[in-house]
DNA sequence: CCCTGATTCGC
DNA sequence: GCGAATCAGG
């Protein structure tokens, strides 16, 4: 008789699907979006690298160390701002839990939901997929200046503390 | 120093 | 298959 053995990964339930349909598509969506990868993790709820190594899996590279494409993204994006200072300075806010109420404030609705055309400069360029649905739509909130997102995804994009890296001695 | 993604490698 | 650790580039 066949006894339930050990199975590694397959040995937790159905509580924790790492990596179901419904994230994988998000997954997609989000990388064809052309979010970074910590953007697509802090989304989807994973670390930067389980993005990573989903993406490496599925053969879903952008082509090369997408190193090339960010330094040109910097330069000729569809309008990022001088967000990668301000990036940070909402990220810093976020670790030492310094609410600056200029961002981290105001829930995230749908209610001005749009397609990448009707993306203006100072609307919340999120994008918003549905699983199931064929199309997504960008979040299109109020997104004050400087800022790609508005204020409830802005503070979507946290990164969980980079220096916690231990260095092996 | 920071960031990024890609790969390696143990689980 | 999964993701942390590591590697490699900017």
């Amino acid at each position: 008789m066949a006894r339930c053995r050990n199975l590694g990964p397959l040995q937790m339930p159905v509580l924790s699907p790492t990596w179901t349909n419904e994230r994988i598509e998000l997954l997609k969506q989000h990388f064809e979006a052309g979010l970074s990868c910590r953007e697509i993790a802090a989304d989807i709820g994973v670390s930067r690298n389980a993005v990573i190594g989903k993406l490496s899996r599925l053969n879903l590279t952008r082509g090369r160390t997408v190193d090339e494409r960010r330094l040109q993204d910097r330069a000729s994006a569809p309008r990022p701002p001088k967000a990668v200072p301000r990036l940070q300075f909402e990220m810093f806010a976020t670790i030492y839990g310094e609410a600056d109420t200029t961002v981290v404030t105001g829930p995230i609705d749908d209610a001005n939901r749009c397609s990448l055309m009707e993306l203006d400069e100072n609307s919340c360029r999120w994008p918003i997929s549905t699983p199931g649905a064929e199309d997504f739509f960008f979040c299109g909130n109020a997104a004050h200046e400087g800022q790609p997102y508005c204020t409830g995804h802005s503070r979507l994009a946290y990164r969980p503390n980079s220096r916690a890296r231990l260095m092996r001695g």
